[in-house]
DNA sequence: AAACCGGGGCA
DNA sequence: TGCCCAGGTTT
């Protein structure tokens, strides 16, 4: 079989062995450019001190640099070391978080800062794969952490650095989706400098934090300007390729209004779920996915809705009111409200969670927004 | 209103 | 293992 080997597939074959797409330039313009253009005045990069490191890349995850400059330095007063800060009560260090957003951080921030003085007596790891296992830290903080306190030569992959490489090389794909992250993965790591590790990781970063921006990059002042393939291509605006837009899941419901004499006939809602231990209008078969082409089949729901409104009194009359939708976070939900009329309202309710309510207090009524707003113009 | 985001958590 | 999410900010 290694005979019959074509000369082209021995390539092939030692060159995915090694690092692909090596190109020592990129790195040496990219060192040059981060010396004399990037970012150095930032507090922390005073130290190399690897706490203070990974405190501030922490922080920095999802959070722009001028949000956390303030609580980088009060968090630094007040946990000088990591010994202080894995001491501390989770409030204080809740406390001092309190406003960055993101609380999973310093709740992770914390218990990392116990495990660093438990197992490795407070000095953190200068293996990325051994930072990689403490909680917060993941691949491209890992790298980022021991490149910056130890000068390990590591690749990082961030938000920013995934713009910069996608433009330069003109990588197409959604670069969240697995064969682009990890083809720029590999572009990552095969460009890595075999020195001046910080300014080359600093480098990349600063370079898509300032220059090569999501939108209307200065690539008049791009280092990479000659070497980009995006720019050659007049591609920069449509590269990095956007998240495809996930498509938007929908679910009906039918909701009975039961109006009797200045009354209407609310439902109290499950304490979890959507609305939860809201009251809101009586519904039918629960709120159902439905493909957004589909038209609702009320025809289907009539006998139920018929029943349920019988168990309140003597039925008269029902018909559809105009659908109206509202938008949750993660879907949409369709509402056909059936309103019904009745004769006489029978004197016991079925169960306890319906309560007939005025009118008059609708307004007032710890009531979903949507809801409350179709009763106002029933009323 | 819609895109974006590193890591965690869960199918 | 791979996908999706929570919980924020920015455009």
């Amino acid at each position: 079989m290694t005979s019959s080997r074509t000369p082209s597939q021995s390539t092939d074959a030692i060159s995915e062995s090694q690092p692909r797409y090596r190109d020592p330039e990129f790195s040496a313009a990219l060192i040059a450019w981060q010396k004399q253009h990037g970012r150095h005045a930032l507090p922390w990069q005073q130290s190399d001190d690897a706490y203070r490191v990974w405190l501030s890349e922490i922080m920095l995850q999802q959070t722009q640099v001028t949000a956390v400059l303030p609580y980088y330095q009060r968090f630094l007063q007040s946990f000088p070391s990591v010994f202080a800060l894995a001491e501390a009560s989770s409030e204080q260090v809740m406390e001092h978080w309190s406003g960055l957003g993101y609380y999973t951080r310093a709740r992770n921030l914390h218990q990392c800062a116990k495990l660093v003085v438990a197992q490795y007596q407070g000095q953190f790891p200068s293996d990325p794969v051994l930072l990689q296992e403490l909680p917060g830290i993941g691949r491209s903080t890992a790298a980022a952490i021991s490149a910056f306190s130890y000068g390990t030569i590591a690749a990082i992959l961030d938000g920013n650095v995934k713009r910069v490489l996608a433009r330069v090389f003109a990588v197409d794909g959604y670069p969240g989706s697995k064969p682009i992250e990890d083809a720029l993965w590999l572009r990552a790591q095969a460009l890595l400098p075999q020195q001046d590790i910080q300014a080359y990781t600093q480098g990349l970063m600063d370079l898509g934090a300032t220059l090569c921006t999501r939108n209307s990059p200065s690539c008049e002042r791009c280092p990479m300007q000659t070497r980009c393939l995006a720019y050659a291509q007049g591609r920069t605006a449509e590269l990095p390729v956007r998240k495809p837009k996930k498509l938007q899941k929908h679910k009906q419901a039918l909701m009975l209004v039961l109006i009797h004499e200045g009354q209407v006939l609310l439902e109290q809602r499950p304490d979890s779920g959507i609305w939860g231990g809201l009251l809101s209008l009586p519904e039918i078969g629960g709120m159902r996915d439905f493909q957004a082409t589909e038209v609702l089949a009320m025809s289907e729901q009539l006998p139920a809705a018929r029943q349920l409104f019988g168990q309140f009194g003597e039925l008269t009359e029902m018909l559809a009111l105009p659908d109206f939708s509202h938008v949750f976070t993660h879907f949409k939900l369709h509402v056909t409200p059936l309103r019904a009329s009745i004769s006489k309202r029978h004197a016991m309710v079925a169960e306890a969670r319906y309560v007939w309510t005025d009118m008059a207090k609708i307004s007032s009524a710890a009531l979903p927004a949507p809801i409350k707003t179709l009763l106002l113009t029933l009323a």
